[in-house]
DNA sequence: CACACTTCTTAAGGAATTCTTCATTTTTAC
DNA sequence: GTAAAAATGAAGAATTCCTTAAGAAGTGTG
């Protein structure tokens, strides 16, 4: 996982040294380019494994830039955008962006999808099939599929049921708060969300319990909070 | 999540004690810095955990200040300005700090929001510090499950018996007077609460012990206090 | 554009559990 | 034996969690 190269593409100098420092702080080599031509240029030029990518550049912009990077080698892309709106991002990631990060945002987060990207990676050069898929007890959460099935019966969940569900299986075992997991699926801090999560959690345990009320899956601890137990 | 250290700069001091004052009710402890030369020093002198970083401050403004503290190490850094223009708050944002609060802020979002940055940062898996299990007698204390086992068997426990099991397990052998134990676990002075922790303490007794009136774990010390013995 | 359909959020009441207090009994030390 | 400390039991208060229902918001279809 070490000794990558990111290329990072943006037409914001501030942008790129910014991101810069976090990526080297990582052990990640990183080299610029302002534009989609300088993109293409550096790809030439260096061992590239990942690209960052704004979406917003002069010159050539960043969905076009996709499709001539596209033509010449497969490497993960993620792109970046100050548009928050639900339209680019579909259709940045049916271009050809592996991930897609929205500005202004959280470097952390930024980083651990890049991680996540370059893991994919191997010595070969190719993808490697992630298993994406966590097993806890009878549960299995295919991550690939975004699809969850209890004793081998597939659950039919809603976004934000399947995205609390997986964050409590990825850690199992590990109690999260209220607060928590507002945090973590919604990804905003939480001021009084506890009812909006008990009604989902009560929801989820609706659909993997064959007991609801005497859960097996999904415990609850008491003043602290949920976890997926083990 | 406790005994973190955020670091405070801003060059106001009835900033910096307002801030010192609403972190320490949270038990996080506190270093005050008045420019960005102090808080680099600081972050050598001690281990800090998080930032808070006004933006606009003499000799070194926050935003150089940020690129400065990226460079030496990946703390999450929030910023605390004056502006509220989106401008500013984006800039900010992109350039390395991981959350924003502008002035006059709420504490209790302020405080939120700290918190949420700190636990984002530990799962990540950056600082977690204190190993997760605790193990004394045939008594194991998981601290991620915030679970109790005896010989096994998992106990559950109400959240007050588990804050006071935990303290006495965490430093098995000492021996904690009750206003000690009230101190800790209630965090505020004890002032007539004798009989109310006799009361937990006979709860966990009953759960824990197969014997509560000849226990094996939480034994007393006669007119100084209980312990778990080791 | 109206319609049905699904999902998300909010509010409120009820149920269950837990906390504290007080009175009483038991144990311990001298 | 006596006084202080600890343990116990029971009851009301307080807290937390669960559940339901209704409306808002969003999605897809003809």
């Amino acid at each position: 996982m070490t000794n990558h190269t990111v290329l990072v593409v943006d037409d914001d100098k501030e942008i790129r040294d910014g991101i810069e420092i976090y990526l080297k702080n990582e052990g990640l080599q990183v080299i610029q380019a302002k534009d989609g031509i300088g993109a293409i240029a550096a790809l030439d030029e260096h061992e590239i494994h990942l690209i960052l990518l704004d979406i917003m550049m002069p010159q050539m912009d960043g969905i076009t830039a996709t499709f001539k990077i596209r033509e010449q080698r497969n490497i993960p892309i993620i792109m970046l955008s100050a548009k928050s709106e639900d339209t680019d991002k579909i259709l940045g990631l049916q271009i050809g962006a592996d991930d897609y990060v929205t500005k202004p945002f959280n470097p952390l987060e930024l980083i651990a999808r890049v991680k996540s990207q370059l893991r994919r990676y191997v010595t070969f050069g190719q993808f490697e099939e992630e298993s994406d898929t966590v097993r806890v007890n009878g549960l299995v959460l295919d991550q690939e599929a975004k699809q969850v099935t209890v004793d081998g019966e597939p659950v039919r969940l809603t976004p934000i049921e399947l995205k609390i569900l997986s964050l409590l299986m990825i850690h199992a075992g590990r109690v999260f708060s209220i607060d928590e997991i507002y945090e973590k699926v919604w990804k905003e801090p939480s001021f009084n969300a506890e009812n909006t999560v008990a009604v989902h959690i009560r929801k989820i345990r609706e659909k993997i319990e064959i007991n609801p009320k005497n859960p097996r899956y999904l415990k609850v601890v008491w003043g602290i909070g949920y976890k997926i137990e083990k």
